[in-house]
DNA sequence: TTATATTTGACACTTATTGTCAAGATAAAT
DNA sequence: ATTTATCTTGACAATAAGTGTCAAATATAA
């Protein structure tokens, strides 16, 4: 079985790989510990700035942690719907046009 | 070239083909006719219960409707985004794999 | 226990969303 | 060309969503 984590997943291993306290990294972010904490535990999503800064404190690969990061936000936004695979599938398709006569 | 049009054009397509007064689809939907203008013309978004109410309004097959309106919003999410396609591709993968493992 | 780290929830502030309204622009019809 | 109906625009208001602080509660470690 493939593994499959989440962005906040993510983000804790990383920061406890490093030894780094929620107080400081959060710092870094120039935000509360709080609002890390609810980051990490996927309560709250981050915004993309503290996703890059996040990236280069805690020496990840950026483009993959943004690719993760605005997936989550798709998926969060289809949820609920039941054509949401549809609805990916179509949004493909039509970026795929799209580039194809970008003027 | 195959076409492609956005949810307003069709819309408004379809009303005009009706002989529907932006007024009195306005009314039907219970909102000001400057939303549904705006609408349209893609200045505003429509809410998901006014999409299903102008698929049975304007006979329009309610799940291709849905399908057009949510791949605008999930395209919409990531239009400034250079990884976007990544992302989008990288969703799916997500989705198929928790559709897998759906407990 | 005491100290340190994390989590929780109440609150405040800001930004987006969703709508109304009235005035202005467009088009059709005399 | 003036009237009449439709549509568009922009200013504004109300509400919802997002983003943060703070302090108290909980958990973890010494």
């Amino acid at each position: 079985m493939k593994e499959s984590k989440t962005t906040g997943e993510i983000l804790r291993e990383e920061r406890e790989k490093k030894g780094l306290l929620l107080r400081q990294v959060a710092a870094m972010l120039d935000i509360d510990t709080a609002i890390l904490s609810k980051i990490e535990r996927g309560e709250r999503k981050a915004s993309k700035e503290q996703i890059i800064k996040l990236a280069e404190i805690l020496e990840l690969d950026e483009e993959a942690l943004i690719v993760q990061y605005l997936s989550e936000k798709i998926l969060y936004e289809i949820k609920d719907e039941e054509l949401g695979s549809k609805a990916l599938k179509a949004a493909e398709q039509q970026m795929k046009y799209n580039n194809k006569n970008n003027s």
